[in-house]
RNA sequence: CGGGGCGUAGCGCAGCCUGGUAGCGCAACUGGUUUGGGACCAGUAGGUCGCGAGUUCGAAUCCCGCCGCCCCGACCA
């Protein structure tokens, strides 16, 4: 491709208010524009990595068996009500000029389930994996960062259809090994860890997480280990308690209400006191949840635990069933208590449920009933298996779900079996966004110049700089290379613009392409192309002009990473 | 949905407080000189100051309403 003839809308300046690495870069390389709040465009060499990683996917893919197809994006609502998801807030609804009422797919569960359900009649039709890349779109609270959380975006999903639990197992194992070939090809750092089935799940979920800046999601990592933090557990560090006392002895703490000033007042560790987390669950319980002082309750284990959607407690309600804010404890209470695992044996300090005032010395057992729970956050410090745990940002760049029947259920989706006996397809459903890829593997290969592009990702192959003008006996080399490079299959992105030599160099670091030849008068006089390698920006021995170049530019691509 | 901020030329910004003919840098265009790390000289062009309604002799500037965009939080199969 000939600069002069493309379209890389670089900048010079990052736009001024972005802040992921990604979303600076992407456009300042060209890669990427906005459109609205969430809703971005590619531009031809952004396009180039898309699809790049969508090849990889395909490839991967269709290794296991899957069979690609395509399912529309406006589907009939009616089909999104037999779910039960039709009133998810970020299901985009709209209307034909008839009234009909549509959705935006947010994902096709219920298109590839309805479609399966007419299809399959016995279990000698299963299994099947079935695949697409579509756009979904989604009603997002808050779009951002770029291409990292939009509301409109490509999605590899695929759904796996077996006649049970043994099946789907296997289905979701022939994934797991996909989608490890898929992220290492991309040259992505990345995890597969355990997650949160979350309110519309089913019994198993893994995510793939690329560490990076701009993640939105906390893993866990220990050796052997990964977790999102929403449901990881780890061991907390021991906390020293003061001597047990024979009962609980009131202390008096006026106007402290945070676990540090009482701490600080009565001297003890954070560790030492116990933190009330009075909560009203949808079903009408009222939970008093109690973890370490210097601990935090972690709302996602806590709604699993409890098995229902849950608001904290208002101020009005924990003075009328407890007492005054900030001075709540478990003494002496009727409500249920759930302590958490991370609470050791000994005297605490809590609040005595009276104004101004905490109690010494109270013992879980002794002086109030509880049930254990495993409810609060990994905390830095904490370990798993004797090793500190490591806590990062993430971004979540595909995930895999075990959904068992709860699609196949209401939507019908059944097969007789051997036995001649109607069943529900077991189904699983596994995703990866291609955007997410792209936009991880600029967080994690990005210097102060730019982007440094995975091989398997770069837009183009090679980059060569052509630092001579229009005319020059350079220039006639360079295109001649170009020529030769170009025939050999190598996918060139060739820089003959008539400006100076630093911006053609500013604008290569900036896109990231992972080699860069640059062909000048010294390279007439020496007889060597020189050749930059972007990752590190390291200067690699120079390719001789003639014959034999296209082979050795071949061998070098073929050592980067 | 709460909190904070922004909207002036393609991009980045100043001007607003204290109302009086809309500016700077980069980019662009023309001509010339340059050509191995974002050059230089001379010239040119480009803006309903987000939109609407007010106050005023006069509004980018003050008041009211709306829209759009960003960040933090909530939220997020």
């Amino acid at each position: 491709m000939r600069m002069s003839e493309y379209l890389l809308p670089t900048e010079r300046e990052a736009p001024a208010d972005a802040e992921a690495i990604s979303h600076v870069l992407g456009v300042r390389a060209g890669l990427v524009r906005q459109l609205g709040t969430g809703l971005w465009s590619w531009m031809p060499a952004g396009w180039r990595v898309h699809q790049r990683a969508v090849q990889i996917i395909r490839d991967e893919m269709d290794a296991i068996g899957g069979l690609e197809l395509l399912m529309p994006v406006i589907h009939p609502r009616e089909l999104w009500k037999r779910t039960g998801r039709d009133e998810i807030d970020e299901l985009f609804k709209l209307q034909d000029r008839k009234g009909s009422e549509l959705v935006l797919a947010m994902t096709h569960e219920e298109a590839v389930t309805f479609h399966m359900s007419q299809i399959v009649r016995s279990y000698r039709d299963l299994p099947k994996i079935l695949y697409h890349f579509q756009t979904k779109g989604r009603d997002e609270p808050r779009p951002r960062a770029g291409v990292l959380r939009t509301r409109e975006f490509i999605m590899k999903d695929a759904y796996s259809f077996d006649r049970d639990a043994a099946g789907l197992d296997a289905s979701y194992e022939k994934h797991r090994g996909a989608y490890a070939k898929i992220f290492d090809r991309c040259g992505l750092e990345w995890f597969e860890c355990a997650s949160d089935v979350g309110m519309m799940g089913g019994t198993a979920a893994h995510e793939y997480m690329a560490p990076c800046p701009a993640g939105e999601n906390d893993v866990v990592l220990a050796p052997g280990y990964a977790a999102n933090i929403e449901v990881a557990g780890a061991d907390a560090q021991p906390v020293v308690l003061p001597a047990g006392l024979a009962a609980p002895v009131e202390a008096s703490t006026p106007g402290l209400m945070t676990v540090e000033q009482v701490a600080g007042s009565l001297g003890v560790p954070a560790g030492a006191l116990l933190k009330a987390y009075p909560v009203l669950t949808d079903g009408g319980r009222s939970v008093l949840v109690m973890v370490r002082g210097d601990h935090r309750v972690n709302e996602v284990k806590l709604q699993n635990v409890l098995g229902e959607p849950f608001r904290p407690a208002t101020e009005e309600w924990i003075s009328a069933h407890l007492g005054p804010a900030g001075f709540i404890g478990p003494v002496g209470t009727e409500i249920e208590i759930l302590l958490d695992g991370a609470v050791q044996a000994g005297g605490y300090v809590t609040g005595a449920n009276r104004a101004d005032m905490h109690l010494r010395g109270v013992e879980p057992g002794r002086d109030f009933a509880f049930k254990t729970v495993d409810v609060r956050s990994v905390e830095p410090g904490d370990t798993i298996g004797g090793s500190v745990v490591r806590i990062e940002p993430a971004i979540e760049i595909g995930n895999i779900f075990k959904l068992g029947t709860r699609y196949s259920e209401p939507l019908r989706a059944t097969f007789l079996d051997d036995g001649g006996n109607e069943q529900a397809i077991v189904m699983g459903s596994y995703g990866i966004g291609p955007a997410r890829i792209a936009a991880a593997a600029i967080e994690q290969t990005a210097d102060e110049k730019g982007i440094a592009w995975p091989r398997a990702l770069s837009p183009f192959e090679v980059h060569l700089v052509s630092a001579g003008k229009a005319g020059s006996d350079e220039r006639a080399a360079s295109d001649s290379l170009y020529a030769q490079l170009t025939a050999a299959g190598i996918d060139v992105l060739y820089d003959e613009r008539d400006m100076g030599p630093g911006q053609k160099f500013a604008d290569a670091e900036l896109l990231g392409v992972p080699l860069r030849l640059t062909l000048g008068r010294r390279s007439l006089e020496s007889g060597e192309i020189e050749v930059q390698g972007r990752r590190g920006r390291v200067e690699l021995p120079g390719v001789a002009l003639g014959d034999g170049a296209v082979a050795a530019v071949q061998g070098l691509l073929a050592d980067l990473p």
